[in-house]
DNA sequence: TATGATGATTGATATATGTCAACGAAGAAT
DNA sequence: ATTCTTCGTTGACATATATCAATCATCATA
């Protein structure tokens, strides 16, 4: 399932790095490079699963990811990762397990990274730290959101912020094209697939937006963002 | 609508500062001292409002405190804050802005300290940025598990998961005194303020609980615990 | 082309849950 | 004691949502 592949540079020059390891010195980033390897997935393969230990640091460098808590008889996508993303999981600081587990969405291509490292330069640079805590700072904030939005909204007003999440935050582009099933879809705003499919006829017949094929475009913004606000 | 009061004492010989404190040198406690004052609430008063800036750290140090989302038109408790335990939120490290709200459920006193001190010391001290990461972290897995319930469980599965909070992490005792409200236990629970009601009287017609006045006994935890795994 | 397998779609139905309204109980204020 | 206010409780009802089953579309494979 997992295929390693030779490094295909070094962490100094690489330039699909996350953005916190530019905190980092050339002489912290060898001692990552040093630790790290390059993985690729097929669409559909488990990167990891929820309850297994947790080595690694997994920074996605292309293709789509998802992590996703399996909850009772469902899943809950909690976010979906693209390059240049990392996953990260509380557990590394807790118990080294996974509390979630993380899936290739898309084909995709990963770099690992030694957990104990990563802690070791947590500790050695504040700058570092800081970044990491403020990554997993605005991770919270997206979960408040998240939570927000699966408890207190009905179903149109999910299925919208689902569809501005992945036209603003993932795919970043208006006409996109899904990636992801009716199955994630309906694991992200926490409904059942035929409800979610049900949602989307509804906001093709009333022209707010189309699809074909994969492809999926917003026609009206405003109204859709109202659909979103009024739950 | 807040009192500050005099320093009772200092931090360097205080028997209620948070565990996460014991990192610190005397020195770092010197530093925390410093920068600290005292502040009692009444049950019901408000300790910031989501929104707001977020100057301070929040040491609960007696009574009890609960934060929350101000959603749409409800609230969503994320957790109750009892002694010795802090409020810190993710804010912090974002736009310093309060991504929650907080309150006093019974009258409190608590501890303010500033923030950049509190961000000074991570920077500092690596022992003390890992037990605020590892804080950190457990609360995500706490939200982690809380979403889950809120989600895919049933009202019945979700009561039992918070009357289970409440005796085992809040009360730590079976027969135990509910300071909260009945709308305090929706707001847990992500349900209306009836639907908990009729819960609860549910439970008591089953023998599963019994309630007189504000105490509250769990009778057949078995079956309370079944309830909550079978959603 | 035929044949599965998988995912998407639709309809019918049952039920979990919220909303609204009324009422009761307990305490605070007059 | 009386009034008022807040909170807890109950019932009736509407509806949001899941479930189940069937059909359809698409694509890989024989």
């Amino acid at each position: 399932m997992v295929n390693k592949i030779q490094h295909t540079s070094n962490c100094t020059d690489c330039n699909c790095k996350a953005s916190i390891f530019n905190s980092l010195s050339p002489f912290e980033l060898e001692l990552i490079n040093g630790s790290r390897f390059q993985v690729s997935y097929k669409a559909g393969e488990i990167i990891f699963k929820q309850g297994t230990p947790s080595p690694y640091f997994v920074c996605i460098t292309s293709g789509l990811a998802k992590i996703y808590i399996e909850g009772y008889g469902k899943n809950l996508i909690l976010a979906l990762i693209k390059p240049i993303d990392y996953i990260f999981g509380p557990g590394i600081y807790v118990d080294n397990r996974h509390y979630y587990s993380a899936a290739a969405v898309e084909d995709c291509t990963a770099c690992l990274v030694d957990v104990a490292v990563f802690k070791k330069l947590i500790r050695e640079n504040p700058d570092f730290a800081e970044e990491f805590i403020k990554r997993v700072s605005l991770q919270s904030i997206f979960n408040f959101d998240q939570v927000i939005s699966l408890t207190q909204k009905q179903m149109h007003g999910r299925i919208a912020d689902v569809i501005f999440y992945l036209s603003d935050k993932i795919y970043c582009q208006n006409p996109f094209e899904m990636t992801i099933s009716r199955q994630d879809l309906a694991d992200l705003s926490g409904m059942s697939k035929e409800s979610a499919i049900r949602i989307l006829k509804e906001f093709k017949e009333e022209g707010i937006l189309t699809t074909s094929g994969n492809t999926m475009e917003i026609l009206n913004i405003k109204q859709l963002r109202q659909i979103s606000e009024t739950g």
